[in-house]
RNA sequence: CGGAGCGUAGCGCAGCCUGGUAGCGCACCUGCUUCGGGAGCAGGGGGUCGGAGGUUCGAAUCCUCUCGCUCCGACCA
């Protein structure tokens, strides 16, 4: 994580040297309720009509600033640069590359590819002073296929998967449910250029099996299913389906599909046979959305194991060969010193919609209830007696104590009734809380509660440190931070 | 884009039909009491009634236009 630096660079003056002992990201500061920004609401705001758009509302993570745009406040923010962290590990620990391309487009482009006319009203066209057609980019085959082509001549440089995670823009004609469907939206958008077919469908597997562990490390179950090329265009593609009633797809599978999970499997991202075998473990059996459903084939799994369900589409992706490369003059000269086109397949994950999705699959009637792997804190501290000099310098060392393991804490140090702060401790949905109240202490007890549970078990500070630790021990194995 | 509806304090709403000093709850501020699941009492601050035009002695209220937002449908990460 970037440091700031300070005016002299840390070298002159002892002043600064608390700045630049900050080792840890920023993350990692002391983070107390009081000093936050976590405007919660009581009530559920009238435009909110499903639960997770309501529960982002109530709890501060996000400002609806016009249909479909939305500001992300502290607490929204920590939950998607999270996500955004899962998606980067697992691109690039598949050696994915990312880069970062600008949210406006040139026409040009587009109209290279032949989308400038065909992608319609969805795409926010705009111009600038010169008169020049520009677009708000809702997707960015095009220009990654201009950067290919830029940089790219031999297919000694083969294979390659770039990928950005950058902020799209589609002009939905009726934008709902909140980040699920906004108009403005954050979305890896990732891009493969092979130099044969079968090198481009390894690069397919290959991300279908990113994205099982991405959206396990969420604490979802995404379903892959065969779908539609829509506008992207295409011959093979799989969407990825969290199960929720409130999903906008109508989807039909066989039930053996939700025992499948990838789990910690080690898997050799260039071993073509290795991402093969799971493409066909997880895309064998029957899972279509509306689309692409073929009642006859649904109708010949055993009746106990069709379900027809509503899912929320979570990430596609998609081989689509030359379909860009072609037009586009992507090409590479390959052993026989023949100039061909390269293959593409894209692959999106909607970064942003994911928050809607996991609290969609993951709350109750009381608030979020945030999965290990996305939590925006790892753990919520509430003192029951602001003021008391006990709790609160028990609480203090708490706070250090499970920062100094890597956790993140939100210490609620408000003066403020215990019900209110269990009440949004509950509603902002971190998966542990810590309580300190002076009875307790009095007996070198504190409380570690389970969000997801509601299950409370009394134990010494020093417990429930090490409890806690050992707990997101996965989860931080899991990604690079190590 | 077709259909339905809503814009009144930060949030949730009443008032509009039948025109006459802009209200309630939560939140916020002060004080006292309280203190393990969104406390009580007392006091206080805050509103261009989405905007423009019109009717009228007088408009949140009636009329016209307009902007914004939500929901249902056809499309999509």
């Amino acid at each position: 994580m970037a440091r700031r630096p300070s005016p002299c660079n840390g070298r002159c003056c002892p002043r600064h040297v608390p700045l630049t002992r900050a080792k840890q990201s920023p993350e990692g500061q002391p983070m107390r309720v009081s000093r936050y920004f976590l405007p919660v609401l009581r009530e559920n705001p009238a435009e909110a009509q499903i639960v997770s758009h309501r529960l982002m509302l109530r709890a501060g993570m996000i400002k609806q600033q016009s249909a479909g745009i939305y500001s992300w406040l502290p607490l929204g923010l920590r939950v998607l640069r999270r996500i955004e962290e899962i998606v980067h590990e697992e691109q690039q620990r598949a050696g994915h590359i990312p880069v970062l391309m600008p949210t406006i487009q040139s026409a040009d482009l587009w109209r290279e590819s032949g989308r400038y006319d065909d992608y319609g009203e969805e795409m926010l066209r705009i111009t600038d002073r010169h008169k020049r057609d520009m677009l708000f980019g809702p997707t960015n085959e095009e220009m990654i296929t201009d950067i290919f082509r830029a940089h790219v001549n031999s297919y000694k440089d083969l294979p390659l998967t770039l990928y950005q995670i950058q902020w799209k823009f589609r002009d939905e004609i009726r934008p709902r449910f909140g980040v699920m469907r906004g108009r403005e939206f954050l979305m890896k958008d990732g891009y493969n250029f092979d130099l044969t077919k079968d090198d481009a469908l390894h690069a397919y597997n290959r991300h279908l099996v990113t994205y099982l562990r991405t959206y396990e490390r969420m604490g979802l179950q995404a379903i892959p299913m065969r779908a539609d090329s829509g506008p992207i265009g295409g011959e093979d593609t799989h969407e990825f389906l969290v199960l929720a009633d409130t999903g906008e797809s109508e989807v039909f599978y066989d039930s053996e599909l939700t025992q499948l999970t990838f789990g910690d499997r080690e898997i050799d991202y260039d071993d073509p046979a290795a991402c093969r075998a799971v493409l066909e473990e997880f895309t064998s059996r029957y899972a279509r959305t509306d689309e692409t459903h073929d009642p006859d084939e649904f109708a010949r799994i055993p009746e106990a194991r069709r379900r027809q369900a509503r899912g929320i589409e979570v990430g596609q992706i998609f081989y689509f060969g030359t379909k860009y490369s072609e037009p586009m003059g992507a090409t590479v000269v390959g052993p026989d010193g023949q100039r061909v086109p390269v293959h593409m397949g894209s692959h999106g994950i909607g970064v942003s919609r994911l928050l809607g999705a996991i609290i969609e699959a993951s709350h109750d009637e009381r608030g979020i209830i945030w999965p290990e792997g996305v939590t925006p804190f790892h753990v919520g501290l509430v003192n029951l007696k602001q003021g008391d000099s006990s709790t609160d310098s028990a609480c203090d060392a708490i706070e250090r104590e499970l920062q100094a393991r890597g956790m993140t804490v939100l210490y609620d140090d408000r003066d403020e009734r215990a019900g209110a702060k269990f009440a949004t401790m509950d509603l902002i949905g971190l998966p542990w809380r810590i309580t300190v109240g002076p009875r307790g202490l009095a007996a070198n007890k504190i409380e570690l509660t389970s969000r997801r549970s509601g299950q409370t078990v009394e134990m010494a500070p020093q417990e429930a440190i090490a409890h806690l630790a050992e707990l997101y021990e996965p989860v931080f194995a899991r990604s690079f931070r190590g």
